[in-house]
RNA sequence: GGUGAGAUGGGUGAGUGGCUGAAACCAACAGUUUGCUAAACUGUCGUACGGGAAACUGUACCGAGGGUUCGAAUCCCUCUCUCACCGCCA
């Protein structure tokens, strides 16, 4: 079933990876209880050496001891086999993905996911004149040349109306989360290694995230890691869940290997700004809690008024972590091509069983490991994006109803 | 960067070599009692893994890793982190 499962997830080999693991497990068991009854031994024998040299039988005392030499030789090589097995089995679980959940489409890519919403059938026949790189630079939004001097390529510099309606998205969106009950989380950027095990990035995207070596820190990729990251190691009441935070960070990617139209403009940066929505729930619940996140993002997507769709993705183009995930795309009316700006993942005990992140069943009064969901709500360059090519005309650019108050007008006029 | 102190269960916090998996208190849970609430009283109450159908039982864990010892929360070494004071600084 595993089996069936990982390949969904294109883990090819999951068959000798999980014989593997078995057979290492075996082994394990099989050696585990030899040490243990060694063990017993030894915490007998010591304690009947105590009483023996107590009543001053020191001849006994002395027999005793050679005994217990014996054993804790015999012991010793046992114990770097059993240290070996564990190892090697801990090695070969952190790299296996989480399994999806039974409703998954199958699939290896893109083109198999299932499309669960469109919010405008004739979507994709909207189309506008100009790219929306196009649009910043004569509105004199965004200097993505400037950004290159100061940083490098994927670290865009938004200007006067531009890093204003950054700010306006940003405040917009904690807002709507605030107001569907979230709390505001203003977590640190920068985490730990710890961390990043936690939530799975490590060892799976070594690589992808920026690193300090001198303090051994990685830039955050998504507030995820953070704001997760507060439960680690935590046994919460049951009456503390549902934990929800909402937080907005910049995110971090070092995406390499990505080039060409695909990634001009603000398709693809390595700095970019997102609020993301985190729960910790009772996992009896996280597939009716997925829905919520789901129709919650959906509000917030189809408030600023473009054509977007909802996915349900296959099992080969799903993260690491995730066992059921959707991602929301909107319409690029510039490109004629669908962005995607939300992913929204239940993932089940994955994360919690790394965290540690545990809670007390009140009916049976079991510790229990609690699941972890987010979502973007949302990443900003997209959707920005999408808003300039979309709303932009031959007058200016019209500011969506819900961000007028953020940006204190309704309308930036053509330069 | 310098100096000093510390790290024990959900929390506070005792514990300097065997009688300690760990006192006490708080929280939590179950019950008793008074009409409800509150209070009082009684009891239960760490985690992981192994064995067992189960009752239960074995092992490990007192920041992490090593060492001394028949025996370590307790002694020694290394590391990590936290706190306080000083220095520097938004």
């Amino acid at each position: 079933m595993a089996q069936e499962a990982l390949q969904r997830k294109k883990v090819h080999d999951s068959g000798e990876i999980l014989d593997h693991l078995l057979n290492l497990d075996d082994q394990k068991r099989l050696i585990q209880t030899q040490v243990e009854q060694n063990q017993a031994t030894l915490n007998a024998r010591a304690k009947a050496i105590g009483t023996a040299v107590q009543q001053g039988q020191h001849e006994h005392a002395v027999e005793l001891k050679s005994e217990v030499a014996q054993i804790k030789q015999e012991n010793a090589s046992l114990e770097n086999r059993l240290h070996e097995l564990q190892e090697a089995i801990q090695n070969q679980l952190l790299r296996l993905p989480n399994l999806p959940h039974a409703s998954v489409p199958h699939g290896h890519g893109p083109a198999e996911n299932e499309v669960v919403f469109l919010s405008d059938p004739s979507a994709e026949s909207t189309h506008r004149e100009l790219p929306h790189w196009e649009i910043a630079q004569q509105y004199k939004l965004i200097d993505f040349e400037l950004g290159v001097k100061v940083t490098g390529a994927g670290f865009p510099v938004y200007l006067g109306a531009g890093a204003r309606l950054q700010r306006a998205l940003i405040q917009y969106f904690l807002d709507f989360n605030v107001a569907a009950g979230y709390t505001e989380i203003q977590p640190p950027i920068l985490v730990n290694e710890d961390s990043g095990f936690g939530t799975g990035q490590l060892p799976d995207k070594e690589g992808q995230m920026y690193y300090v070596t001198e303090d051994r820190l990685y830039l955050a990729p998504t507030a995820e890691v953070p704001v997760t990251n507060l439960y680690r190691d935590r046994l919460l009441q049951e009456n503390e869940l549902p934990v929800l935070n909402t937080a907005y960070t910049p995110c971090f990617r070092r995406e390499a290997g990505s080039y060409g139209k695909d990634v001009r403009g603000l398709n693809r940066l390595h700095q970019f700004d997102k609020v993301e929505i985190v729960q910790i729930v009772h996992p009896d619940h996280s597939y009716s809690v997925l829905e919520k996140m789901r129709d919650h993002v959906q509000s917030l997507v189809a408030s600023l008024g473009m054509p977007f769709r909802i996915l349900k993705l296959c099992g080969g183009d799903m993260g690491f972590a995730s066992a059921l995930t959707y991602d929301f795309e909107i319409w690029s009316a510039g490109q004629g091509r669908w962005l995607e700006i939300s992913s929204v993942s239940n993932f089940e005990s994955f994360q919690t069983n790394r965290l540690k992140l545990r809670f007390k069943d009140s009916q049976t009064g079991r510790t229990r490991l609690a699941h972890s969901l987010n979502g973007s709500a949302l990443a900003l360059p997209r959707v920005l994006a999408a808003l300039l090519e979309f709303y932009t005309d031959s007058k200016g650019i019209k500011i969506p109803a819900v961000l007028q108050p953020y940006m204190q007008t309704d309308f930036i006029p053509k330069p």
